[in-house]
DNA sequence: CTATATGCAAATTCTTTGCAAATCG
DNA sequence: CGATTTGCAAAGAATTTGCATATAG
């Protein structure tokens, strides 16, 4: 798991106030094991005491996603759930299981040759690329 | 472009019914050269005469969805749209301008043997994968 | 005829905004 | 102190649902 000191002290040297609302954010979402939704992280920290405020979950989960803390993460069927993303890796991409949604990221890249080969023949600027991969983890598939 | 009447013959090989608002829905759809979503497909209909209610929309893009004529897109900021899919594939990814959202869509996929090799190391049962690309296309370059 | 599909408007869900009060540095 | 951040409740998207009516096969 992650260290959520370090995590707001990145986010203090960007110019963002380490506040308490935000620190408890941090803390909730680095305890996820695997995706969550805004909404389930909101829950979680009503259930638990002092509770946040809804808008400043959304605001502080949008921060943590500019700053590389989180992955956004999309399913075909359109939920949007974010995930903690690997410390210290720019460049990575998940496997997901549909079963229990456990996460695993991985930093192989295979697609470089083939983004190479695209940019050839269409002439498109590169700027990004986005892989997701959807199975059975081996605890689901039995 | 795709012949519609091909699609609505397809549904109907398949259990559904063909109909006055289902028939505008393909049309309109199949018309759409790049990505879009269902408001702006309602508006469209909305705007050409007879009109069809925001929940056949809305059923119907869902329909066409599940039946392969239609792609789902994601963009990393969130935004779902749907695309025509390229007819008789059953595996494609897309490369999306950023700029005026056209979209390209690729067969090759030299994601095969990552997932070949993810599957080993995790011992996942690897179920499918979603590939996206973005960038500009010639002519957003300038 | 009868099962499907439609349209409407109301209900949900999810997310954003405005703004006064609180608070970090 | 002064700029940022918060919380609230209200506003807004974007979709979905219930149900009586219309219609394809």
């Amino acid at each position: 798991m992650r260290d959520s000191n370090q995590t707001l002290q990145l986010l203090q040297q960007r110019g963002h106030r380490v506040t308490g609302p935000r620190r408890r954010v941090v803390e909730a979402a680095e305890k996820q094991s695997g995706p969550f939704t805004a909404d389930e992280l909101l829950q979680r920290l009503q259930d638990a005491g002092p509770g946040v405020g809804r808008a400043t979950v959304f605001r502080t989960l949008d921060l943590l996603a500019q700053n590389a803390v989180l992955d956004r993460l999309h399913r075909p069927d359109g939920c949007h759930s974010y995930v903690v993303a690997a410390p210290g890796n720019q460049h990575h991409h998940h496997l997901i299981c549909s079963a229990c949604g456990i996460v695993v990221q991985f930093e192989e890249c295979t697609v470089e040759p083939l983004l190479a080969e695209l940019s050839d023949r269409t002439q498109f600027s590169i700027s990004g690329h986005w892989l997701e991969v959807f199975g059975l983890c081996v605890a689901c598939q039995r």
